[in-house]
DNA sequence: AATATAGTTCAAAATGTTTTGAACTATCTC
DNA sequence: GAGATAGTTCAAAACATTTTGAACTATATT
């Protein structure tokens, strides 16, 4: 079972990483995409360094938006919307 | 009208404002009151400072969260639900 | 094997957010 | 009017997040 401290701590990292606008710019980015991309690509697409990039992907990762998948050298990353569902579209239902 | 910049800082100060645990705390307990409540209620209801309370009641305010009205003394508050619905809710008709 | 590419990690600096107490304004009560 | 109450403002300290470059790991290419 999940304690209702854990789930708010899971709907905190949720609110922190979309309170940024890098971050809320590489959702808007994967949202366009209909199949996973590499970390490259975004990083390129928005016009931030892969450091940076390491850094804000690792958190939304942490927060359960995103999904990766690391094929050899490259890292595929994708919006996980069920995330987004749960602690967004469903915002009263978990408060 | 308003422009797309506007409504991404708007969605923003949403963001930032509910990446809080006390913020949180006060949205929680906002939401358990069907009529407005004064500040002093929530401040003692959640255990925190009036200088604190002050601090996160006016971010929750600039966020668009909470409606405000100063009765002589005192300052009523009250959620706003349409801006969760229509930031949270309905995240991605605005994404 | 040497070089290039994708991404991570680290630590320092820069920036942003939150807390706190003291002083303040405005209203209320005696 | 004097003293109490509700809330705000200010500035400093404490704390948290973000940025950056350099060094690193692992895989790919020649």
């Amino acid at each position: 079972m999940t304690t209702q401290g854990q789930k708010s701590e899971q709907m905190m990292k949720v609110f922190k990483a979309l309170a940024d606008p890098i971050r809320l710019t590489i959702i808007q980015y994967l949202n366009g995409q209909d199949h996973e991309v590499t970390c490259g690509e975004v990083d390129q697409a928005i016009h931030i360094g892969k450091t940076a990039g390491s850094y804000h992907f690792k958190l939304l990762q942490e927060a359960g938006l995103i999904t990766a998948r690391k094929v050899a050298r490259e890292k595929y990353v994708a919006l996980d919307r069920s995330t987004v569902d749960r602690y967004l579209v469903h915002f009263w239902d978990n408060l």
